[in-house]
DNA sequence: TTGTATGCGTTATCAT
DNA sequence: ATGATAACGCATACAA
């Protein structure tokens, strides 16, 4: 009806347009409704008539309209600035990680920043980087999200923390993790259903609380059993592929060998199969064996490895969503109690375990 | 001298602006100046005088300024839109991939966007919805990058494109790698180097470019040292542990066996040792063996593995650095032979390999 | 329920 | 070499 007016000025307007992008303003027109209908549709406010509701989305369709972020942002629209603090570049599960608060991030309309920080860095540096960038909130990663010295740091320096992967709750912070008891234990019982009744377990080191959590859980699911947990039976590593072998060595020279063993993480797994084919023991067959993690090496190893799978990417995404929440609304928590989210796991079995035939 | 006027109108604002944090405009007036002589400062642009220079840069360090991106877009900055389009989430290089990519974008002011894609799904779709996002430029990393169809896709759809840890060049693509030949050269050259004249080769499936250049460049280095290739010491497997511990196997069984083993992964590598393992011979004294791509399978095995490390780094790095230079000038560039960079590789000597003794 | 006016922090353009 | 002004695209506050 009326195209064509107006447009003595937008001469001028498009030599500084950046995309040839469709703006709300164009979708307002298309629509025949004001700018200001158009961001209630999008952003979903409330009080629309389906009326207009519909001619707005079909105004969008038909563009094929796309926020233009940097005008929301500038605009007012309240982003939080978070951080993801990391610290080895390389390490498995960041990649996952990354992608999951990145994408949840997108999603809530916060931004993510990346940020690393070496273990004999200052905390007070880190923190006043991050305070430079505006940052608000930090999503913390396992290991350090173990680190109190570095939590405390952070909440000293008014940053709101989210852990992530974390074995336990601590004070001051978000955290989000799985049960590692829970686990141990379902996998031991997967043990126990393939007929297994002499189990061998390769605990880890004490230093790290999950490393109790894991043999916890594998004690407590053969009590459910009804049976003994023999001390013989327990064998502790330190996380690491060689430890796995010598606690594989140790466990199999027993008067009274276990017939499966349970590692507490994939690399020793991966060394205790090693000793089992040094032993001439084939896998599964003549020992079935399992890990803990589902990290690359699980899928690597021959025969590939019965392990626990952390939910990585749900972590990722529920300490983005809480962290978020936490920074739009701290009165909903307890200031002294914040939440301790423990996310479902997942037992994935693959060519390393079977059925005991006695 | 004239603080405190003014005051009124800052009230209003107050409640709409989103940090605390001061403006361009806190700090030209800070400095003395209008605001458009901090921008210059800022953007260096030429023509300012060192006096002004200095009055703005001092005030930026006295106020702790930091730019405002989505004001710096919004208002026309040009920044170009890049997508990395990854295929595995779990990846072990993409972490190290995404943070170098991630944190050049930042630094060359391009905003860095992800798009997963699986290879049941129709390329058109991709680029339908790069292009909804008003992506300019696409970086794809291995396998992704060796997948023609993709790469012309995303071409016809005016994408322009780079590809990183790409075996060799490819047409109408950037691409940026590492020198497989003269990678598999040097850890050859090492092996010889420790003394060893007879050593066994795992070269990679035939199916990938990759493999026929690494096992060129280990051929070549023993031509060099006027060693004739044996054929009997060339096993192929398909790049999975389990190949590579029959590879090593078949390598061994000859009547004449190795004393070194090179394979052209880290997963055949790990194979390799558990195999020696089994045969009761003992790495490295018995055997040495080798590695490429330096994964964490390499340091998670023991002996921790020797191995070839690719740049995946500085790979990111490069391929986003010449992605932006390409969008801002693609005159710059002959348009049918777009540049195609090898980066250096470096030999990681760990416990794997020893010298070999008569 | 919908529209109008205004400003977010920066840069492009033009003027000086 | 520097400054004034007008956008950039959107959301908030307030009016209707």
């Amino acid at each position: 009806m009326n195209n064509g007016i107006q447009e003595e000025p937008r001469g001028r307007r498009a030599r500084r347009r950046g995309g040839p992008g469709p703006t709300l303003a164009d979708v307002a027109r298309l629509a025949g409704v004001s700018p200001m209908t158009v961001s209630r549709v999008v952003n979903d406010s409330a009080r629309i008539t389906q009326a207009s509701r519909d001619k707005v989305e079909q105004a969008i369709r038909d563009l094929g309209y796309v926020p233009n972020q940097a005008a929301r942002s500038l605009a007012g629209a309240r982003q939080h600035r978070l951080a993801l603090v990391y610290e080895n570049p390389s390490a498995a599960f960041l990649s996952e990680l990354l992608l999951g608060c990145l994408e949840q991030a997108g999603e809530c309309d916060a931004v993510l920043l990346l940020e690393s920080f070496r273990a004999d860095e200052e905390v007070t540096d880190l923190v006043a980087r991050l305070q430079r960038h505006r940052v608000e909130g930090v999503l913390l990663p396992a290991p350090l999200c173990d680190d109190s010295t570095l939590v405390d740091g952070l909440a000293a320096g008014h940053l709101a923390v989210a852990r992530i992967a974390a074995t336990q709750a601590m004070a001051g912070a978000l955290s989000v993790g799985m049960d590692d008891e829970a686990a141990a234990r379902d996998m031991t019982s997967h043990l126990l259903a393939l007929g297994h009744r002499r189990i061998g377990f390769i605990a880890g080191s004490d230093r790290f609380p999950m490393s109790a959590r894991r043999r916890a859980g594998f004690c407590r699911a053969l009590q459910q059993a009804n049976l003994a947990a023999d001390p013989a039976m327990i064998a502790t590593g330190d996380y690491t592929f060689r430890s796995g072998m010598e606690a594989a060595q140790a466990l199999l020279a027993s008067a009274n060998p276990p017939s499966a063993i349970f590692a507490s993480n994939d690399d020793m797994a991966a060394g205790a199969m090693a000793t089992a084919h040094r032993l001439g023991l084939e896998v599964p067959r003549a020992l079935s064996i399992c890990g803990f993690d589902d990290t690359a090496m699980a899928r690597a190893v021959w025969p590939e490895l019965t392990t626990v799978r952390q939910p990585v990417s749900n972590m990722a995404r529920e300490a983005t969503i809480l962290l978020v929440r936490y920074l739009a609304s701290p009165a909903e928590f307890a200031s002294h109690d914040l939440p301790d989210l423990r996310l479902g796991h997942e037992i994935v079995v693959r060519a390393s375990t079977t059925r005991h035939v006695t």
